[in-house]
DNA sequence: TTTTCTAATTAGAATAATTCCAATTATTCT
DNA sequence: AGAATAATTGGAATTATTCTAATTAGAAAA
């Protein structure tokens, strides 16, 4: 039952509607998991963000994922039992991880589909999210 | 794909067909998992087991759970960046945690489900496995 | 049954991801 | 600008899990 578009939200609005400051290490956070939407790690993002803020911390990272995601910013993507990952759809969608390559792909959920994981659930379980994840073999793209 | 019945599976003889020993650890550790069907984590399994064997070690708990999900006896269960839990219903269903009391709850999938499920993978995704879980708030069941 | 071979268990150390903490720094409010 | 508070920092702590090397137990052969 959330809202969801397809615009990418403004950062610092976001931030000052849930009372929080907008500072450059969560701009830059946010800046980074938009930038390249490979699904990174907090150790992958703090890579990428030490770029920009060399001096950075790991805990700060940390923090600033904390904050996106209870802003509604990005998603954390949990697979597994490996690292957490972080993801700027907003839109409904599952998550599917190639057992070769270890790439995630967004899967795009239709109104069809999402009706459907709302049928699973019996009278009385009120779900405010849901995780859907495949793991398996996806299409391998470079093959002439 | 895979091939699912309703009765409890023989230890011994699944373990044989993967040219795995009997112990009295493996047997223990998955007669903890049948008797209460509740989730536990691998911590909860060591001290109920522990009462059986109370030389058991961590270690062991941990092998044993690993052979048993490789054997497709018990199926290990994912919810956010909690510890596993270990489940031994072998039916497709999904996974309901309760905010409030932390409870899991199994979701039986229908065929039907289990259809719009596969509908939700691209041409020449092959999926081994899905993950379904939600999180919300399951029915009091003691309110009068 | 003993012997032998290998698999499984054990206790404890090691690892990896994440969280916590106390001190410093940056923002916002007055 | 100054006061109040929120955010960042580096490092230590925690937690779940895996690894390791030594011992024990199970299976197969003699």
């Amino acid at each position: 039952m959330t809202t969801t578009s397809n615009h990418i939200p403004n950062l610092a609005v976001a931030l000052k509607q849930n009372g929080l400051r907008p500072t450059k290490q969560r701009s830059c956070v946010y800046q980074v998991i938009i930038a390249k939407r490979d699904h990174p790690t907090a150790d992958d993002i703090l890579l990428r963000v030490k770029e920009k803020l060399p001096t950075i911390s790991f805990a700060t990272v940390y923090n600033c994922l904390e904050t996106l995601v209870g802003c509604g910013l990005v998603k954390q993507v949990n697979l597994d039992r490996s690292p957490a990952r972080y993801c700027p759809n907003l839109q409904p969608h599952a998550h599917f991880k190639c057992k070769e390559t270890g790439q995630i792909h967004d899967l795009p959920l239709s109104e069809k589909n999402l009706n459907n994981l709302k049928s699973i659930l019996p009278t009385g379980f009120d779900a405010e999210n849901f995780d859907l994840s495949f793991i398996g073999k996806s299409p391998t793209k470079i093959n002439h």
